[in-house]
DNA sequence: AACGCATTGTTATATTATAACATTATTATT
DNA sequence: AATAATAATGTTATAATATAACAATGCGTT
């Protein structure tokens, strides 16, 4: 039987060591642009990284942004429940870490029959510092 | 003082009746394509009554799938508080109605001083149908 | 060695969305 | 009624985001 993978490989590194570099969300293709010196050519590359990394939770996609930040969550190992806050006007994105948060919403049933695998949430605001100017 | 847009105009009648007949998420190309007879020729003209309708609340963005579908919450005025369900398998979505959790996520504050003023919440798993076959 | 599978490389193309500019419609104010 | 402000329209072109298809390579397992 072949194992999971448990290493990242060339691709995936160079895409994950710059996304992670950026505190901050990336375009891919930011992401292409500024990996090209290390040989990714393609936009296909740079996606097929980002594919594999956000599967196996390494990478986030902020849906509302078609955008790419790393995981600041290290219990964060699959990347099935997902919380962001939005700042409408600096556009700084942080991923919300709360415990609470998660087992509610983990945990959240409806009256549709429906059980939940994943979810992503994303809100949106003011942050600190927008907010004061 | 200028009002606030009571009516809708015609492009926007037209797209979001054919939103509100199709009871799933429309992708934009697609919508375009049907309203073509009625007279919509470019995607920008579809694009601007889409933007103004998510705007006004009358149609959701699913942002995980970029479709747009039309409101399902008649308290819903401002598309300010959005949750939906998502199968995996068939695609279906739908809006969920659940004064709990919008009470839960309009009120939740985490520690990094921001205040929420929107939120969207998309859930992922798969459906009662396609859960039993 | 042979197999299975993930990854890579590459070219082309599909899909989603906006820029820019000219014009017309609607409503509020004078 | 005339004017001004705002919103909507029409149109062409193009930007930005993402995937299809195919050939080749690398790597662990049998």
């Amino acid at each position: 039987m072949v194992q999971k993978q448990e290493y990242l490989s060339k691709n995936q590194k160079i895409v994950l060591d710059h996304v992670e570099k950026a505190n901050q969300p990336l375009k891919a293709y930011s992401i292409l642009y500024n990996v090209q010196k290390k040989g990714l050519k393609a936009p296909l590359q740079v996606y097929r990284a980002l594919d594999k990394l956000v599967e196996i939770g390494k990478i986030h996609k902020i849906e509302s942004r078609n955008a790419f930040v790393a995981c600041k969550n290290s219990n964060c190992i699959v990347s099935n429940a997902t919380a962001f806050s939005i700042c409408e006007s600096c556009e700084k994105v942080t991923e919300i870490n709360n415990s609470k948060l998660s087992k509610y919403l983990s945990n959240f049933e409806d009256n549709s029959g429906m059980k939940y695998s994943k979810y992503n949430l994303e809100f949106f605001g003011l942050c600190k510092k927008c907010k004061n100017k």
